[in-house]
DNA sequence: TTTTCAATATGAGACGTTGCGTATTGACAA
DNA sequence: TTGTCAATACGCAACGTCTCATATTGAAAA
């Protein structure tokens, strides 16, 4: 049962090795065997902590990333949406887009993993949005109707330009999108 | 000069084997060896005239899907979206869902092929929902501000469920995202 | 208290597999 | 004569597994 444990060192190593290499060459070249031969640590030594990886990126994005983006209450709808559009994308634009890439390779690859990634990653930050748009609903500033479906109104655009076009989730992007969410969210003009 | 022409039926069977492949086993299991295997077909008799997978399955996808999709123009934003977007998700639910699933990978791992899938496939579609757009800011039916990022919010979401759930994309699915770009594209209520 | 022991981690290195993309060969069609 | 065809082999990269000798730990025995 005792035997020896894990050296916290080589966790920190691995986890800091992805995030590197992942930002300094982008995911196409990102690999276990890259990470080992960066960090130092042997490959068995990744094996043993994560069965693939994916693993290895989820951990390291929720380690390096997660925990920095912010978890607005304004008050308003579209501050709420400003704030946490401008601090998401901005981390896309650095290593957390390359992460969501490579995260975006696995899941496309592997339908359990795809689950294991909603679940721990996606879903947590479709909430916060979701939290954001029930808030308004009560204050009465929109008409409550599917905040799920204004969750992906919000999420989809950004997971297509980190597709295909990371630079364009720039400040205005967001803002732009936090005003048209708001906008439908409102319902027809036409009352 | 001429030399030995190709012979036509490879190049059918082999886009059929890459189209019967996907939609079987998804693109999980997609490899150019594989599908010389399946069609009977020899690898190099693939590479002569396809430089990568990712340019076999544009291909691919050109031949069998792309042409099908329709060019609604019904006098209404509304009825043209909800035309285009329901075709459109009904093909994402088959082989086409699929092959985009395929090249998203490919164009995560190759940034010129990101550009090529971009102009050669994103941007052609891209431009059918703007010409909806501009004929309905023309006809007076919404104001006519940012139509390419309104083009962002009617594929970001396909996108966004296509990388996550492809069967969300769904006919209530298309209809509810043409009612919120419209939504959306009217502007806020507050005129 | 000291020793022993089972359990686990470590780096080093090798292994078989898969898929890539390239090259060679000889037959064959224009 | 040129380019395609099937067949086959090749080098490369990365995967994931395995064995080895060594190191580190807690618990049990002397």
């Amino acid at each position: 049962m005792p035997g020896r444990p894990r050296d916290p060192a080589l966790d920190a190593a691995i986890l800091r090795a992805t995030f590197e290499f992942v930002e300094e060459e982008g995911y196409r070249r990102l690999s276990i065997e890259g990470i080992a031969a960066r960090s130092g640590v042997h490959k068995q030594a990744i094996y043993r902590r994560y069965r693939s990886k994916g693993e290895l990126v989820l951990a390291a994005l929720g380690r390096f990333a997660a925990e920095r983006l912010p978890t607005p209450d304004t008050g308003s709808l579209r501050d709420d949406l400003v704030t946490l559009l401008t601090a998401t994308f901005a981390a896309q634009r650095g290593a957390s887009g390359q992460l969501n890439r490579a995260l975006a390779v696995e899941a496309l690859q592997d339908e359990r993993f795809a689950a294991r990634l909603w679940t721990e990653l996606i879903e947590p930050r479709r909430a916060v949005v979701r939290a954001m748009i029930d808030r308004a609903a009560e204050r009465g500033e929109i008409t409550g109707a599917n905040p799920d479906f204004f969750v992906d109104l919000v999420y989809g655009p950004m997971w297509y330009r980190l597709l295909f076009d990371i630079p364009a989730l720039d400040d205005s992007y967001a803002a732009r999108l936090a005003d048209t969410v708001l906008a439908a969210a409102r319902g027809p003009r036409t009352a």
